[in-house]
DNA sequence: CGCCACATTGATCCTCTTCAAAGCGTGTGG
DNA sequence: CCACACGCTTTGAAGAGGATCAATGTGGCG
């Protein structure tokens, strides 16, 4: 099956190549990855607060596990801004030595490796990396993309249609990884955790995942989910698949070429 | 009083010294800015979209008057992600030829004045106008932080105070650029638009403004906002003004003194 | 004067929240 | 092997916050 959840087949390299990769061909640079990530990842229990809002950023990739970008109000109201994901980049900033605007909490067990030396590296010789700053540039706008997507989500849409809409996010940006296939993908988080996401109360996100299961568009088991009907889900959530890229078609090609 | 308006005191480059500038000593590249900006501001009516959803980014200075970046649902539901006021930047990305990821639109008429020569510049020689670099992607980090205040809002805030915390917001981004002061600002936003931006359906926005005027918090008269009580507004809100800049104090004070 | 966009009001409905309790699964210690 | 605790899920009932529908007011402007 596409269930694809393999056990550790890529290099933290070949993971961020992978995430990072696609539309921008990486050569001279894959060598810079490789020296600055043979080194072991770090591990932290699921709960912890790896940077925390206010502090100084932290570049980190995430090499396996899930955690969120959150912030509480005073009165412990919670909101996750963005589930990061294998493969996703913490604490990647154009300004150096930004601050966190928010903490980053892992959601299940984590590996994280450190990604100072490569940005370092881009910081001390900008021109020679430009693939790379070009990469993480496409990140940045596919995130801010994607907080934009939330913002619809929040903002314009009721509980059903943005579960939806999460999920099938959730799938695209797993797929992009090599996590599961067009129906199947691994979601080790709690329903209290998706209703923060969803902005929705653990009650109700329950009720709307049930809804999902009686409409026969979803099943949850052990960690897994399992899409039945991913185009009427796309229907119902409005979901339009991520662009390959956020460049333009001529500069897309250029890219290729060059 | 402090409700200074100026018709029109700020030459383009001062507007945007002003908008970027304070943590950021400008020096070589203000010339810059004045041989680029030294053109007259392009008008356009309320209403008009400057910039679609998916079109190639077109950099550009508000030069006076308000737009929203917005995107709509297949059927018509609209959220507005981010309101953009006078000394706002459109279409800054560090992806070379990025494309739009929300539609902009004129919500009130508009002056605005291109920055593609500014960026082309930064472009080409990125090291001679560095400080311009790191004000630009300073300014990216506070519109990132201002998303997420979005989301908050949408996501965990009552009508009330998701009222509120906007009206603060707007309140200090529009002092930051001579517009308004503690408690009167210019507010030229019909209440759909409010809707729209709060997630609200415009009756619910009608009865939430009724609200805050009968808790004598607000009072609205001819596009003119005016806050009552802001402490008891950033109460209710849990509001924290923004930080100075998203520069650790290390870095922020190697930048005064560089 | 009459139009038009915007603000306001009333009534009703429904989505979602809140509170409280009961299942369920798993791991732990006796 | 059972008892128990703990975290998570599920259920019920009640209520609040907002949405929706449909008018009515109001002010600026040609």
């Amino acid at each position: 099956m596409a269930l694809s959840q393999p056990t550790r087949p890529l290099s933290h390299g070949d993971l961020l190549a992978r995430r990072l990769g696609p539309p921008v061909p990486f050569g001279p640079f894959e060598a810079l990855l490789l020296e600055g990530l043979a080194r072991p990842a770090r591990s932290c229990p699921a709960g912890d607060e790896i940077g925390e809002h206010g502090a100084p950023l932290r570049p980190r990739l995430i090499r396996s596990g899930w955690a969120g970008a959150v912030r509480t109000l005073q009165d412990g109201r919670r909101q996750i801004f963005r589930l990061l994901l294998p493969g996703d980049c913490i604490g990647i900033s154009a300004t150096p030595a930004a601050l966190a605007v928010s903490t980053t909490l892992a959601l299940t067990p984590l590996e994280t490796v450190e990604l100072e030396p490569v940005t370092a590296a881009l910081r001390d010789d900008p021109e020679r990396h430009a693939a790379l700053a070009t990469a993480f540039a496409l990140e940045a706008a596919r995130a801010e993309a994607g907080l934009l997507d939330h913002l619809m989500r929040l903002g314009r849409q009721t509980a059903l249609e943005r579960t939806a809409h999460l999920l099938l996010e959730l799938r695209d940006r797993l797929a992009a990884v090599g996590l599961g296939g067009v129906t199947h993908f691994p979601l080790p988080l709690t329903q209290e955790v998706l209703a923060d996401t969803l902005g929705l109360s653990t009650v109700h996100m329950n009720r709307t995942l049930q809804e999902l299961r009686r409409l026969r568009l979803l099943r949850l088991d052990k960690g897994q989910a399992e899409l039945l009907d991913p185009a009427r889900l796309a229907g119902i959530a409005d979901y339009a698949p991520p662009r390959v890229s956020t460049l333009g078609p001529a500069s897309s090609a250029a890219l290729r070429e060059g």
